[in-house]
DNA sequence: GTATGATTAAAACGTTCGTTTGAATTATCC
DNA sequence: GGATAATTCAAACGAACGTTTTAATCATAC
Protein backbone atom coordinates (compact mmCIF):
# COMPACT_ATOMS: atom_id res chain seq x y z
CA UNK A 1 0.00 0.00 0.00
CA UNK A 2 2.82 2.40 1.10
CA UNK A 3 5.09 1.20 -1.98
CA UNK A 4 5.54 4.16 -3.83
CA UNK A 5 5.10 8.17 -3.69
CA UNK A 6 3.04 8.21 -6.63
CA UNK A 7 0.83 5.13 -5.23
CA UNK A 8 0.39 7.02 -2.14
CA UNK A 9 -0.77 10.30 -4.15
CA UNK A 10 -3.34 8.45 -5.89
CA UNK A 11 -4.51 6.11 -3.10
CA UNK A 12 -4.95 9.45 -0.71
CA UNK A 13 -6.69 10.94 -3.92
CA UNK A 14 -8.73 8.48 -4.68
CA UNK A 15 -10.06 8.40 -1.02
CA UNK A 16 -10.38 11.93 -0.28
CA UNK A 17 -11.74 12.49 -4.12
CA UNK A 18 -14.75 9.88 -2.94
CA UNK A 19 -15.42 11.57 0.83
CA UNK A 20 -15.50 15.28 -0.46
CA UNK A 21 -15.59 15.66 -4.35
CA UNK A 22 -12.97 16.14 -6.72
CA UNK A 23 -13.07 20.40 -6.86
CA UNK A 24 -13.44 20.06 -3.15
CA UNK A 25 -9.93 18.63 -2.41
CA UNK A 26 -6.87 20.35 -2.90
CA UNK A 27 -3.73 19.01 -4.04
CA UNK A 28 -2.80 20.21 0.38
CA UNK A 29 -4.65 17.57 1.56
CA UNK A 30 -4.06 14.95 -0.70
CA UNK A 31 -0.28 15.38 -0.08
CA UNK A 32 -0.89 15.86 3.71
CA UNK A 33 -3.03 12.63 4.16
CA UNK A 34 -0.60 10.96 1.66
CA UNK A 35 2.40 12.66 3.58
CA UNK A 36 4.52 13.09 0.76
CA UNK A 37 5.87 17.07 -0.68
CA UNK A 38 3.48 19.26 -2.97
CA UNK A 39 5.80 19.14 -5.67
CA UNK A 40 5.62 15.48 -6.07
CA UNK A 41 2.25 15.52 -7.37
CA UNK A 42 3.38 17.81 -10.47
CA UNK A 43 6.30 15.67 -10.57
CA UNK A 44 4.67 12.63 -11.01
CA UNK A 45 1.69 13.59 -12.62
CA UNK A 46 1.92 17.04 -13.97
CA UNK A 47 -0.88 18.89 -13.04
CA UNK A 48 -4.65 18.10 -10.45
CA UNK A 49 -6.57 17.71 -14.09
CA UNK A 50 -3.77 14.77 -14.85
CA UNK A 51 -4.19 13.20 -11.16
CA UNK A 52 -8.02 12.91 -11.48
CA UNK A 53 -7.23 11.12 -14.66
CA UNK A 54 -4.87 8.75 -13.49
CA UNK A 55 -6.95 7.90 -10.49
CA UNK A 56 -10.20 7.34 -12.89
CA UNK A 57 -7.77 4.86 -15.19
CA UNK A 58 -5.85 3.04 -12.56
CA UNK A 59 -9.42 1.26 -11.60
CA UNK A 60 -11.95 1.44 -14.11
CA UNK A 61 -9.43 -0.47 -16.85
CA UNK A 62 -9.40 -3.96 -15.07
CA UNK A 63 -13.01 -3.60 -14.38
CA UNK A 64 -14.24 -2.87 -18.17
CA UNK A 65 -11.49 -5.80 -18.98
CA UNK A 66 -13.31 -8.04 -16.70
CA UNK A 67 -16.78 -7.52 -18.16
CA UNK A 68 -15.77 -8.07 -21.53
CA UNK A 69 -13.73 -11.28 -20.18
CA UNK A 70 -16.67 -12.24 -19.21
CA UNK A 71 -19.05 -11.33 -22.06
CA UNK A 72 -16.60 -13.49 -24.15
CA UNK A 73 -16.52 -16.53 -21.76
CA UNK A 74 -20.59 -16.02 -21.75
CA UNK A 75 -20.70 -15.96 -25.24
CA UNK A 76 -18.93 -18.90 -26.13
CA UNK A 77 -20.46 -20.81 -23.78
CA UNK A 78 -24.18 -20.20 -24.64
CA UNK A 79 -23.31 -20.00 -28.14
CA UNK A 80 -23.09 -16.29 -28.79
CA UNK A 81 -26.43 -15.61 -27.24
CA UNK A 82 -26.42 -15.51 -23.64
CA UNK A 83 -29.79 -15.11 -21.39
CA UNK A 84 -30.30 -11.61 -20.21
CA UNK A 85 -29.71 -12.42 -16.67
CA UNK A 86 -26.25 -14.12 -17.23
CA UNK A 87 -25.31 -10.51 -19.49
CA UNK A 88 -26.63 -8.20 -16.64
CA UNK A 89 -24.51 -10.31 -14.13
CA UNK A 90 -21.55 -10.32 -16.32
CA UNK A 91 -21.60 -6.15 -16.64
CA UNK A 92 -23.26 -5.90 -12.88
CA UNK A 93 -20.53 -8.13 -11.07
CA UNK A 94 -16.88 -6.84 -11.40
CA UNK A 95 -17.87 -3.33 -10.49
CA UNK A 96 -20.12 -4.27 -7.33
CA UNK A 97 -16.93 -6.66 -6.75
CA UNK A 98 -14.62 -4.08 -6.52
CA UNK A 99 -17.07 -1.32 -5.19
CA UNK A 100 -17.90 -3.39 -1.94
CA UNK A 101 -15.14 -6.18 -1.43
CA UNK A 102 -12.11 -3.94 -0.17
CA UNK A 103 -12.63 -0.13 1.73
CA UNK A 104 -10.41 0.53 -1.27
CA UNK A 105 -12.93 -0.13 -4.39
CA UNK A 106 -16.02 0.83 -2.03
CA UNK A 107 -14.31 4.64 -1.71
CA UNK A 108 -13.42 4.62 -4.98
CA UNK A 109 -16.76 3.63 -6.24
CA UNK A 110 -18.01 6.76 -4.81
CA UNK A 111 -14.85 8.72 -6.59
CA UNK A 112 -16.57 7.06 -9.58
CA UNK A 113 -19.38 8.35 -9.11
CA UNK A 114 -18.16 11.67 -8.71
CA UNK A 115 -16.75 11.59 -11.92
CA UNK A 116 -19.90 11.04 -13.70
CA UNK A 117 -21.42 14.10 -12.05
CA UNK A 118 -18.86 16.42 -11.79
CA UNK A 119 -16.90 15.48 -14.84
CA UNK A 120 -16.07 18.76 -16.68
CA UNK A 121 -15.28 18.95 -20.17
CA UNK A 122 -12.10 17.75 -20.26
CA UNK A 123 -13.02 14.29 -18.61
CA UNK A 124 -15.49 13.44 -20.98
CA UNK A 125 -12.96 11.69 -23.80
CA UNK A 126 -11.53 9.79 -21.68
CA UNK A 127 -14.92 8.67 -19.90
CA UNK A 128 -15.99 8.01 -23.59
CA UNK A 129 -12.74 6.30 -24.67
CA UNK A 130 -13.26 3.80 -21.41
CA UNK A 131 -16.82 3.43 -22.36
CA UNK A 132 -17.25 2.49 -25.52
CA UNK A 133 -16.41 -0.66 -26.21
CA UNK A 134 -17.79 -1.95 -23.28
CA UNK A 135 -21.33 -0.28 -24.40
CA UNK A 136 -20.58 -1.52 -27.85
CA UNK A 137 -20.70 -5.53 -26.26
CA UNK A 138 -23.03 -5.22 -24.01
CA UNK A 139 -25.78 -3.44 -25.95
CA UNK A 140 -24.89 -5.82 -29.00
CA UNK A 141 -25.24 -8.84 -26.04
CA UNK A 142 -28.79 -7.27 -24.94
CA UNK A 143 -30.26 -7.19 -28.42
CA UNK A 144 -29.65 -10.67 -29.17
CA UNK A 145 -31.07 -11.79 -25.47
CA UNK A 146 -34.32 -9.47 -25.98
CA UNK A 147 -34.46 -10.10 -29.80
CA UNK A 148 -38.05 -9.03 -29.65
CA UNK A 149 -37.87 -5.54 -28.16
CA UNK A 150 -37.60 -1.98 -30.02
CA UNK A 151 -33.99 -1.08 -30.06
CA UNK A 152 -34.95 2.58 -28.67
CA UNK A 153 -36.83 0.85 -25.41
CA UNK A 154 -33.59 -1.67 -25.49
CA UNK A 155 -31.67 1.23 -24.84
CA UNK A 156 -34.03 2.90 -22.53
CA UNK A 157 -33.75 -0.14 -20.45
CA UNK A 158 -30.06 -0.31 -20.90
CA UNK A 159 -30.01 2.94 -19.54
CA UNK A 160 -32.12 2.25 -16.27
CA UNK A 161 -29.75 -0.68 -15.60
CA UNK A 162 -27.23 1.03 -15.18
CA UNK A 163 -28.78 3.90 -13.15
CA UNK A 164 -29.67 0.91 -10.93
CA UNK A 165 -26.06 -0.30 -10.71
CA UNK A 166 -24.34 3.63 -9.79
CA UNK A 167 -26.73 4.07 -7.75
CA UNK A 168 -26.33 0.90 -5.67
CA UNK A 169 -22.33 1.79 -5.76
CA UNK A 170 -22.84 5.09 -5.28
CA UNK A 171 -25.33 5.33 -2.32
CA UNK A 172 -25.74 1.75 -0.64
CA UNK A 173 -24.81 2.82 2.59
CA UNK A 174 -27.94 5.66 2.55
CA UNK A 175 -30.09 2.43 2.71
CA UNK A 176 -28.12 0.72 5.15
CA UNK A 177 -28.86 3.81 7.38
CA UNK A 178 -32.70 3.93 6.38
CA UNK A 179 -32.92 0.16 6.70
CA UNK A 180 -31.40 0.21 10.43
CA UNK A 181 -29.04 -2.15 9.20
CA UNK A 182 -31.55 -5.03 7.50
CA UNK A 183 -30.06 -4.24 3.95
CA UNK A 184 -26.26 -4.96 3.80
CA UNK A 185 -24.42 -3.52 0.62
CA UNK A 186 -21.40 -5.39 1.55
CA UNK A 187 -22.71 -8.76 0.79
CA UNK A 188 -21.76 -8.66 -2.62
CA UNK A 189 -23.17 -11.69 -3.95
CA UNK A 190 -26.76 -10.86 -2.46
CA UNK A 191 -26.61 -7.54 -3.89
CA UNK A 192 -25.34 -8.60 -7.59
CA UNK A 193 -28.64 -11.28 -7.05
CA UNK A 194 -30.95 -8.78 -6.12
CA UNK A 195 -29.92 -6.54 -9.24
CA UNK A 196 -29.61 -9.18 -11.51
CA UNK A 197 -33.78 -9.79 -10.64
CA UNK A 198 -34.66 -6.72 -10.47
CA UNK A 199 -33.13 -5.55 -13.69
CA UNK A 200 -33.91 -8.88 -15.71
CA UNK A 201 -37.87 -8.52 -14.81
CA UNK A 202 -37.58 -4.70 -16.37
CA UNK A 203 -35.75 -6.27 -19.49
CA UNK A 204 -38.05 -9.09 -19.99
CA UNK A 205 -41.19 -7.23 -19.30
CA UNK A 206 -43.37 -6.43 -22.33
CA UNK A 207 -43.75 -2.71 -23.64
CA UNK A 208 -45.92 -0.36 -22.93
CA UNK A 209 -47.95 1.25 -26.15
CA UNK A 210 -47.98 4.89 -25.80
CA UNK A 211 -51.61 5.93 -26.26
CA UNK A 212 -50.41 9.48 -27.31
CA UNK A 213 -48.04 8.85 -29.89
CA UNK A 214 -46.67 6.45 -32.26
CA UNK A 215 -44.10 4.69 -30.91
CA UNK A 216 -43.55 3.27 -34.74
CA UNK A 217 -42.12 6.42 -35.60
CA UNK A 218 -38.60 5.08 -34.22
CA UNK A 219 -37.26 2.44 -36.98
CA UNK A 220 -36.30 0.34 -34.62
CA UNK A 221 -33.11 -1.30 -36.22
CA UNK A 222 -29.79 -0.41 -37.82
CA UNK A 223 -29.45 2.00 -34.98
CA UNK A 224 -25.67 3.49 -34.39
CA UNK A 225 -24.59 2.73 -31.23
CA UNK A 226 -21.95 5.65 -31.03
CA UNK A 227 -20.29 6.81 -28.37
CA UNK A 228 -18.76 10.64 -29.71
CA UNK A 229 -18.36 14.33 -28.38
CA UNK B 1 -37.04 35.64 -14.81
CA UNK B 2 -35.62 38.99 -14.36
CA UNK B 3 -37.64 40.19 -11.76
CA UNK B 4 -35.57 40.56 -9.03
CA UNK B 5 -31.65 40.64 -8.07
CA UNK B 6 -32.40 37.65 -5.54
CA UNK B 7 -33.98 35.49 -7.89
CA UNK B 8 -31.38 36.13 -10.84
CA UNK B 9 -28.58 35.10 -8.79
CA UNK B 10 -30.84 31.85 -7.97
CA UNK B 11 -31.26 31.27 -11.43
CA UNK B 12 -27.52 32.23 -12.66
CA UNK B 13 -26.52 29.98 -9.80
CA UNK B 14 -28.96 26.82 -10.51
CA UNK B 15 -27.78 27.14 -14.20
CA UNK B 16 -24.20 27.10 -13.30
CA UNK B 17 -23.90 24.52 -10.69
CA UNK B 18 -25.71 22.39 -12.98
CA UNK B 19 -23.64 23.01 -15.75
CA UNK B 20 -20.71 22.94 -13.78
CA UNK B 21 -21.07 21.42 -10.08
CA UNK B 22 -20.98 22.91 -7.36
CA UNK B 23 -17.40 23.42 -6.23
CA UNK B 24 -16.56 24.39 -9.84
CA UNK B 25 -18.39 27.81 -10.00
CA UNK B 26 -17.45 30.42 -8.17
CA UNK B 27 -19.72 33.40 -6.87
CA UNK B 28 -17.88 36.10 -9.55
CA UNK B 29 -19.21 33.67 -12.40
CA UNK B 30 -22.25 33.39 -10.97
CA UNK B 31 -22.62 37.26 -10.39
CA UNK B 32 -21.08 38.10 -13.75
CA UNK B 33 -23.91 36.20 -15.42
CA UNK B 34 -26.75 37.29 -13.34
CA UNK B 35 -25.19 40.77 -14.28
CA UNK B 36 -25.37 41.65 -10.53
CA UNK B 37 -23.24 42.99 -7.56
CA UNK B 38 -21.07 40.58 -5.73
CA UNK B 39 -21.89 41.87 -2.80
CA UNK B 40 -25.54 41.43 -3.62
CA UNK B 41 -24.98 37.38 -2.76
CA UNK B 42 -23.85 37.49 0.93
CA UNK B 43 -26.81 40.43 1.25
CA UNK B 44 -29.54 38.58 0.23
CA UNK B 45 -27.99 34.89 1.26
CA UNK B 46 -25.68 35.46 3.75
CA UNK B 47 -22.97 32.78 2.09
CA UNK B 48 -22.18 30.71 -0.62
CA UNK B 49 -23.26 27.46 1.03
CA UNK B 50 -26.77 29.53 1.84
CA UNK B 51 -26.96 30.41 -1.63
CA UNK B 52 -26.56 26.40 -2.50
CA UNK B 53 -29.29 25.63 0.24
CA UNK B 54 -31.62 28.29 -1.22
CA UNK B 55 -31.37 26.96 -4.62
CA UNK B 56 -31.97 22.97 -3.96
CA UNK B 57 -35.13 24.09 -2.04
CA UNK B 58 -36.85 26.11 -4.04
CA UNK B 59 -37.50 23.57 -6.55
CA UNK B 60 -37.06 20.77 -4.37
CA UNK B 61 -40.28 21.08 -1.97
CA UNK B 62 -42.88 21.56 -4.85
CA UNK B 63 -42.06 18.40 -6.12
CA UNK B 64 -42.06 16.87 -2.95
CA UNK B 65 -45.68 18.08 -2.02
CA UNK B 66 -46.98 16.91 -5.57
CA UNK B 67 -45.55 13.71 -4.62
CA UNK B 68 -47.61 13.20 -1.51
CA UNK B 69 -50.39 15.16 -2.79
CA UNK B 70 -51.12 12.90 -6.02
CA UNK B 71 -50.09 9.77 -3.14
CA UNK B 72 -52.85 10.81 -1.02
CA UNK B 73 -55.45 11.33 -4.36
CA UNK B 74 -54.21 7.11 -5.06
CA UNK B 75 -55.03 6.46 -1.44
CA UNK B 76 -58.08 7.87 -1.47
CA UNK B 77 -58.93 6.25 -4.93
CA UNK B 78 -57.71 3.17 -4.05
CA UNK B 79 -59.01 2.59 -1.08
CA UNK B 80 -55.60 3.00 1.13
CA UNK B 81 -53.62 0.30 -0.96
CA UNK B 82 -52.75 1.80 -4.71
CA UNK B 83 -51.26 -0.67 -7.45
CA UNK B 84 -47.07 -0.75 -7.65
CA UNK B 85 -47.96 1.37 -11.14
CA UNK B 86 -49.96 3.46 -9.76
CA UNK B 87 -47.05 4.50 -6.77
CA UNK B 88 -44.35 4.48 -8.74
CA UNK B 89 -46.07 6.94 -10.99
CA UNK B 90 -46.85 9.32 -8.22
CA UNK B 91 -43.19 9.25 -6.97
CA UNK B 92 -41.65 9.22 -10.51
CA UNK B 93 -43.80 11.68 -12.57
CA UNK B 94 -43.47 15.26 -10.51
CA UNK B 95 -39.80 15.00 -10.76
CA UNK B 96 -39.54 14.30 -13.92
CA UNK B 97 -42.42 16.79 -15.11
CA UNK B 98 -40.12 19.04 -13.39
CA UNK B 99 -36.71 17.90 -15.07
CA UNK B 100 -37.91 17.59 -18.31
CA UNK B 101 -40.57 20.64 -19.25
CA UNK B 102 -38.38 23.19 -19.44
CA UNK B 103 -35.29 24.32 -19.79
CA UNK B 104 -35.19 25.60 -16.25
CA UNK B 105 -36.58 22.37 -14.91
CA UNK B 106 -33.71 20.65 -16.60
CA UNK B 107 -31.05 21.92 -15.54
CA UNK B 108 -32.20 21.95 -12.08
CA UNK B 109 -32.34 18.60 -12.39
CA UNK B 110 -28.64 18.59 -12.61
CA UNK B 111 -28.06 20.53 -10.02
CA UNK B 112 -30.37 17.99 -7.78
CA UNK B 113 -27.43 15.52 -8.91
CA UNK B 114 -24.61 17.76 -8.43
CA UNK B 115 -26.45 17.92 -4.43
CA UNK B 116 -26.79 14.36 -4.61
CA UNK B 117 -22.88 13.41 -4.48
CA UNK B 118 -21.41 16.66 -3.85
CA UNK B 119 -23.60 17.67 -0.76
CA UNK B 120 -20.81 17.28 1.97
CA UNK B 121 -22.08 17.17 5.60
CA UNK B 122 -23.75 20.61 5.60
CA UNK B 123 -26.05 19.53 3.37
CA UNK B 124 -27.18 16.33 5.00
CA UNK B 125 -29.60 17.17 7.16
CA UNK B 126 -31.54 19.47 4.86
CA UNK B 127 -31.60 16.52 2.45
CA UNK B 128 -33.11 14.36 5.22
CA UNK B 129 -35.29 17.06 6.41
CA UNK B 130 -36.84 17.02 2.96
CA UNK B 131 -37.20 13.85 2.15
CA UNK B 132 -37.86 11.93 5.01
CA UNK B 133 -41.38 12.07 4.87
CA UNK B 134 -41.38 11.40 1.37
CA UNK B 135 -39.61 8.07 2.04
CA UNK B 136 -41.97 6.79 5.00
CA UNK B 137 -44.83 7.28 2.90
CA UNK B 138 -43.59 5.88 -0.08
CA UNK B 139 -42.21 3.02 1.14
CA UNK B 140 -45.49 2.34 3.28
CA UNK B 141 -47.15 2.71 0.13
CA UNK B 142 -44.89 0.05 -1.62
CA UNK B 143 -45.21 -2.38 1.40
CA UNK B 144 -49.30 -2.16 0.73
CA UNK B 145 -48.85 -2.67 -2.93
CA UNK B 146 -46.34 -5.48 -2.53
CA UNK B 147 -47.24 -7.27 0.22
CA UNK B 148 -45.40 -10.77 0.00
CA UNK B 149 -42.37 -8.60 -0.51
CA UNK B 150 -39.81 -9.40 2.40
CA UNK B 151 -38.93 -5.83 3.97
CA UNK B 152 -35.39 -5.45 3.15
CA UNK B 153 -35.98 -6.72 -0.30
CA UNK B 154 -38.55 -4.15 -0.89
CA UNK B 155 -36.21 -1.65 0.32
CA UNK B 156 -33.63 -2.61 -1.86
CA UNK B 157 -36.07 -2.65 -4.87
CA UNK B 158 -37.57 1.16 -3.56
CA UNK B 159 -33.43 1.94 -3.80
CA UNK B 160 -33.39 0.58 -7.48
CA UNK B 161 -36.02 2.44 -8.20
CA UNK B 162 -34.50 4.97 -6.95
CA UNK B 163 -31.49 4.63 -8.84
CA UNK B 164 -33.21 4.51 -12.47
CA UNK B 165 -35.26 7.66 -11.65
CA UNK B 166 -31.36 9.68 -10.46
CA UNK B 167 -30.18 8.36 -13.39
CA UNK B 168 -33.00 8.97 -16.04
CA UNK B 169 -33.15 12.21 -14.26
CA UNK B 170 -28.94 13.26 -14.87
CA UNK B 171 -27.84 11.76 -17.50
CA UNK B 172 -30.22 11.32 -19.78
CA UNK B 173 -29.46 13.60 -22.54
CA UNK B 174 -26.03 10.88 -22.55
CA UNK B 175 -28.40 8.15 -23.73
CA UNK B 176 -29.59 11.22 -26.16
CA UNK B 177 -26.28 10.94 -27.55
CA UNK B 178 -25.54 7.40 -27.55
CA UNK B 179 -28.69 6.54 -29.39
CA UNK B 180 -28.07 8.60 -31.74
CA UNK B 181 -31.27 10.40 -31.13
CA UNK B 182 -33.47 8.07 -31.26
CA UNK B 183 -34.19 8.14 -27.52
CA UNK B 184 -35.98 11.15 -26.72
CA UNK B 185 -35.11 11.87 -23.07
CA UNK B 186 -37.75 15.39 -23.49
CA UNK B 187 -40.98 13.40 -24.03
CA UNK B 188 -41.96 13.27 -20.52
CA UNK B 189 -44.69 10.49 -20.78
CA UNK B 190 -42.84 8.35 -22.84
CA UNK B 191 -40.04 8.72 -20.66
CA UNK B 192 -42.76 8.08 -17.26
CA UNK B 193 -44.27 5.13 -18.75
CA UNK B 194 -40.88 3.35 -19.78
CA UNK B 195 -39.63 3.84 -16.21
CA UNK B 196 -42.96 2.70 -14.58
CA UNK B 197 -42.88 -0.28 -16.64
CA UNK B 198 -39.35 -0.93 -15.99
CA UNK B 199 -39.42 -0.99 -12.26
CA UNK B 200 -43.28 -2.21 -11.82
CA UNK B 201 -41.81 -5.48 -13.48
CA UNK B 202 -38.73 -5.47 -11.07
CA UNK B 203 -40.86 -4.63 -7.81
CA UNK B 204 -43.36 -7.33 -8.86
CA UNK B 205 -41.18 -10.13 -9.61
CA UNK B 206 -40.39 -12.53 -7.12
CA UNK B 207 -37.38 -12.96 -5.18
CA UNK B 208 -34.42 -14.53 -5.64
CA UNK B 209 -33.73 -17.23 -3.02
CA UNK B 210 -29.86 -17.28 -2.38
CA UNK B 211 -27.76 -20.02 -2.16
CA UNK B 212 -25.03 -19.49 -0.07
CA UNK B 213 -26.96 -17.76 2.86
CA UNK B 214 -30.11 -17.73 4.76
CA UNK B 215 -31.97 -14.91 3.70
CA UNK B 216 -34.68 -15.59 6.54
CA UNK B 217 -32.28 -14.93 9.08
CA UNK B 218 -33.39 -10.72 8.35
CA UNK B 219 -36.81 -10.03 10.34
CA UNK B 220 -39.17 -9.53 7.55
CA UNK B 221 -41.44 -7.13 9.21
CA UNK B 222 -41.32 -4.54 11.70
CA UNK B 223 -38.40 -2.61 10.26
CA UNK B 224 -37.98 0.96 10.90
CA UNK B 225 -37.62 3.42 8.44
CA UNK B 226 -35.84 6.11 9.66
CA UNK B 227 -34.06 8.91 8.17
CA UNK B 228 -31.28 10.51 10.06
CA UNK B 229 -27.65 11.29 10.43
C1' DG C 1 -37.66 68.06 -0.42
C1' DT C 2 -35.74 65.68 3.01
C1' DA C 3 -35.01 61.91 6.21
C1' DT C 4 -34.87 56.82 6.59
C1' DG C 5 -34.27 52.24 5.38
C1' DA C 6 -33.29 48.96 1.61
C1' DT C 7 -30.41 47.81 -1.94
C1' DT C 8 -26.39 48.17 -5.00
C1' DA C 9 -21.54 49.54 -6.07
C1' DA C 10 -16.50 49.38 -5.92
C1' DA C 11 -12.59 48.15 -3.56
C1' DA C 12 -9.97 45.70 -0.62
C1' DC C 13 -9.45 42.00 2.98
C1' DG C 14 -6.96 37.68 4.19
C1' DT C 15 -6.80 32.97 2.68
C1' DT C 16 -6.15 29.23 -0.20
C1' DC C 17 -5.58 27.46 -4.55
C1' DG C 18 -2.54 25.07 -8.41
C1' DT C 19 1.80 25.68 -10.03
C1' DT C 20 6.79 26.70 -10.39
C1' DT C 21 11.45 27.16 -8.89
C1' DG C 22 16.04 25.85 -7.42
C1' DA C 23 18.49 23.58 -4.13
C1' DA C 24 18.98 19.30 -1.35
C1' DT C 25 18.66 14.57 -1.17
C1' DT C 26 18.54 9.89 -2.69
C1' DA C 27 19.21 6.18 -5.84
C1' DT C 28 21.80 4.08 -9.88
C1' DC C 29 25.48 2.91 -12.63
C1' DC C 30 30.47 2.72 -14.11
C1' DG D 1 33.40 6.50 -4.84
C1' DG D 2 32.45 9.98 -7.87
C1' DA D 3 29.29 11.17 -11.83
C1' DT D 4 24.61 11.22 -13.28
C1' DA D 5 20.01 10.94 -13.08
C1' DA D 6 15.79 10.59 -10.36
C1' DT D 7 13.31 12.19 -6.70
C1' DT D 8 12.14 15.05 -2.70
C1' DC D 9 12.10 19.28 -0.32
C1' DA D 10 11.02 24.13 1.35
C1' DA D 11 9.66 28.31 -0.33
C1' DA D 12 7.51 31.36 -3.07
C1' DC D 13 4.59 32.74 -7.21
C1' DG D 14 0.43 34.96 -9.17
C1' DA D 15 -4.35 34.13 -9.45
C1' DA D 16 -8.76 33.33 -7.75
C1' DC D 17 -11.55 32.42 -3.96
C1' DG D 18 -15.37 33.85 -0.25
C1' DT D 19 -16.09 37.53 2.51
C1' DT D 20 -16.16 42.24 4.47
C1' DT D 21 -16.24 47.06 4.42
C1' DT D 22 -17.56 51.64 3.25
C1' DA D 23 -19.74 54.64 0.37
C1' DA D 24 -23.15 55.54 -3.19
C1' DT D 25 -27.72 54.92 -4.95
C1' DC D 26 -32.52 53.95 -4.84
C1' DA D 27 -37.17 53.71 -3.00
C1' DT D 28 -40.64 55.24 0.12
C1' DA D 29 -42.54 57.77 3.71
C1' DC D 30 -43.53 62.27 5.79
Amino acid sequence: MATGTKEQILDSAERMFAENGIHAVSLRTIIAEADVNLAAVHYHFGSKDALVEAVFERRVGPVNEARLAWLDRLEAEWDGAPPVEEVLRAFVTPAIQLAMDSERGRTFMKTCGRFYTEAGDHLQPIFDRLFRKIIERYVAAFRKACPDLPAAELLWRFHFTVGVMVHTLLDSEKLRRISGGACDPSDVEAVVERMVNFAAAGMKTSPVTLKHKEQAAVEPEGIEVEVSA
